[in-house]
DNA sequence: ATGTGTGCAAATAATTTGCATTGAC
DNA sequence: GTCAATGCAAATTATTTGCACACAT
């Protein structure tokens, strides 16, 4: 069981052309197993349990290795500082993995109309944010199809 | 025209109990004038131009006061930091905009469906992020629903 | 006059980088 | 052996805070 998981382990480095190091096995790990939508300081928090000398850097270095291989993604992309939000009706936003631009969509062009007031668990719903994530077209010019990574995404 | 705009600002500040300053005055009319979701430096660049004593520091309050008055919004919610998305199947998000805490909801509990591959302007679509915000039960309790605030909140 | 708003500088938080050393292949 | 990975400390970026002074009400 254990063994097969580093199996995995490997296979994914492999695909990546990551090399199969101690410390990167352990926040692979720590992120499979780990509840929840882990910040870098709660991955630290727990590789640090097993590897005392790991370095807040190194857990930093492989979050994005594992996430620009496409083998985990982000929460939310982040824009290096906050956005302000200036148009005042509803709309959707289309956003481009690769230049990161904001474009606003009007929701009718995707077909998506279901808004529920409540929902189990007594959630109340405000409103909908609804990212269109995918690749503008200056940048399909830019970058051809065939060297397209999978992109640091949402979710 | 310039004073129907002055007294819509005026009006605005009111409702949020705030006091109408110049410098407030300038940030709004510089957000509602600027194309696409400007950064606090773009903000604070653009109201330094009228008002080259203002401060950075001055722009960010100024932003959070619109945004918790709700007179503007944020692109995305900010959790602080980066967080890593370690569920693999698809699902959404369910975003309290009181405590922030994310949870995983499953896509047909929303009733959305809809994916699009293309979209007008050549813009390939590779994936749907949604994020329902709303309040969570716990937060309800928390805050009864007359205390309620506007959120502030993604888009 | 009273209290909120502003500007400045220092503080904090999140993340990145440079570089010498270590370890994987 | 060679190059990628690690650890550490310093650097950067984004944002917040404390405080004295100025301005709006």
């Amino acid at each position: 069981m254990a063994h097969s998981e580093a199996n995995q382990f490997r296979k994914v480095c492999e695909q990546a052309g990551l090399a199969v190091t101690h410390q990167r096995q352990v926040i692979y790990d720590v992120l499979c197993s780990v509840e929840g939508h882990p910040s870098p300081e709660e991955v630290y928090a727990r590789v640090k349990r097993r590897i005392p000398s790991i370095s807040l850097a190194t857990v930093y270095k492989n979050l994005h290795l594992f996430i620009d291989s496409g083998i985990f993604k982000q929460v939310s992309l982040h824009h290096g500082s906050m956005r302000v939000e200036t148009n005042h009706s509803r709309h959707y936003h289309l956003l481009c993995t690769h230049c990161k631009t904001i474009h606003d969509i009007d929701p009718e062009l995707l077909g998506l109309s279901a808004t529920p007031t409540e929902l189990p668990g007594g959630f109340v719903v405000e409103r909908l944010a609804v990212d269109v994530l995918g690749i503008c077209k200056d940048c399909q010019q830019a970058t051809p199809v065939s060297v397209t990574r999978q992109p640091a995404a949402i979710q």
